[in-house]
DNA sequence: TGGGTTAATTAAGCTAACTTAATTTACGGA
DNA sequence: TCCGTAAATTAAGTTAGCTTAATTAACCCA
């Protein structure tokens, strides 16, 4: 049993290392906001317990079994960040701090049935790859916004969690996982002028550099056209279920009964008024045409 | 911000003193697992944070702002144990212990949102109410099982929760919270023997201390016998939602969607073979007949 | 090659919560 | 009224994780 601070160091060294760097004293001392003799401290014990493998004045890297743990925590911090922003329905700058205490609590059966619970999501809502649960990780190629150069079109990707005021920034721009951006000016300060559809968002630096993306590709577009609501599909096509934007109080929960992110749902029925019939895992369900209105799905081409 | 450690600490202490007992230095020991001279030191710096009175050698009870805490600590510790039952559909005996952990979180966002996912249900699934957001708490008046007599007739209202080993074997035994039992023997040493339908069940000593209940009371039964499926409702009909008890894997999310226990749904249409065409919480969903078969309602006599 | 800066470590000490061992208090029964 | 037991407290000491202050190591640059 590692004591959630352990964890906690971990999971720290783990997001260093995943750049290629070791986790310096400084690094961590900032990251996990305690002083850096704390962290020498720390990491001595940390390799006692092998961890990891610490290098005087280099750095802490995580052993096997020390990465083994950091992904078992991980998985379970991207798990309730999607529960708290897909069930609860809270707003996903928010989220990370909340799992940041949830991450600990590490019951195999709660952890495997949250993963039910939340379909075949793979990312956090940041954008992250959450580990499945035999400590396997998609590894990701996002760079960060500022490596890119003018007149590039860019996928955001992900968005680096950390300090809670900047996402709170990201979010009320209206930037997040999945949007295309174009480069518009880049400054030597390192903040960028960027196009999001028809709106001209301006980022300081601070919001750019944890801003990943990858290149937009052709198809990534495309995809990203063929977003509508589930009231628009028409009956025999399919989708990728994508989220549910309604009413919070009485429709809040509509992610389960299956209608979760991710899941493929086929139009049965819809005569373009009233409720519409779709199956979703296998089972048919109904539902009134104010709901499908607020659920986006992905059309899928493979109908 | 109190430690995890004392809202443990206010928390049995509430437990103790709702019996109407001062929290003996003992008891303490004993409930939180630590020896009784931590208690003592534990106690007198809980008194100087003015969360509790403590009279050397008569025990601790808590002041209004303790009881504040208490009660704080106590809604969320119910409301995720209601949380892993009905919407992660674990066992009611496994959920206290994962509780233990969670009700430290204390983030009043989600506090609220889990509440609204849940719906109307204001008791835990041991059977104890859940206090409401203000503080307020439905006062328990059942009593432990051993109190009553042969051939008294029963409704188990509560469980106390503690050794989970014990709530293992209630459950085993298909016992909990809602079912009628008639008291058949009582023994000298504490133990008894009950009837459960048509089901005779022994009970040892430490088992039959813990199942609270107090006399069945005609419409008590009555409820219990209108209770039917879901599928079963004719339409105009309306009822309450007890539980959902199909497969988990595809349809354990059903009690989102308003599909909460407690909450009312009436039947709009069900033709007794293909979907049914229910009303939750105004809004109007079908349901596949399967589903609707594995959901058990308490007919409305009010309908 | 030597400073100057920043990073890292050592040293000493704190706090919350715990332990065991020894002592004291409270209380029911002969 | 006293005594024995169980409960409670005091005393002394532990551990994890932290702090500040002081010292040392590493690194960059003229």
């Amino acid at each position: 049993m590692d004591s959630e601070r352990t964890e906690e160091y971990l999971e720290a060294i783990y997001k260093e290392q995943s750049k290629g760097q070791a986790a310096s004293t400084s690094f961590l001392a900032r990251d996990l906001g305690v002083s850096q003799p704390a962290v020498t401290d720390m990491l001595k014990t940390l390799e006692s317990k092998g961890l990891i493998v610490y290098k005087s004045s280099q750095g802490a890297t995580l052993t096997d079994i020390g990465v083994e743990r950091a992904l078992g925590v991980i998985r379970q911090h991207r798990l309730w960040e999607r529960f708290l922003t897909d069930v609860l329905g809270m707003s996903w700058d928010k989220v990370h701090d909340v799992a940041c205490k949830l991450e600990h609590l590490d019951v195999p059966e709660v952890e495997e049935r949250l993963a039910i619970l939340l379909g075949d999501t793979d990312t956090c809502p940041h954008g992250h790859a959450i580990p499945d649960k035999n400590g396997n990780i998609k590894q990701e190629k996002a760079i960060p916004l500022t490596r890119f150069q003018p007149l590039q079109r860019v996928n955001i990707v992900a968005i680096e969690e950390g300090d809670s005021g900047l996402l709170r920034e990201i979010e009320k721009k209206g930037l997040k996982p999945q949007v295309v951006v174009t480069v518009k000016k880049k400054n030597e300060d390192g903040s960028l002028v960027i196009a999001a559809g028809n709106k001209i968002i301006s980022l300081k630096p601070q919001l750019a550099a944890i801003l990943l993306a990858e290149p937009a590709t052709a198809n990534k577009s495309d995809t990203a056209k063929a977003e509508t609501t589930l009231s628009k599909l028409d009956a025999g096509h399919s989708g990728i279920l994508k989220e549910y934007t309604g009413e919070r109080k009485l429709l809040g929960r509509c992610l389960s009964l299956g209608f979760t992110p991710g899941s493929v749902v086929k139009m049965l029925e819809n005569y373009n008024s009233g409720p519409v019939l779709v199956k979703v895992h296998d089972t048919a369900v109904a539902l009134g045409r104010e709901l499908a209105d607020h659920i986006t799905v992905t059309r899928n081409e493979t109908a």
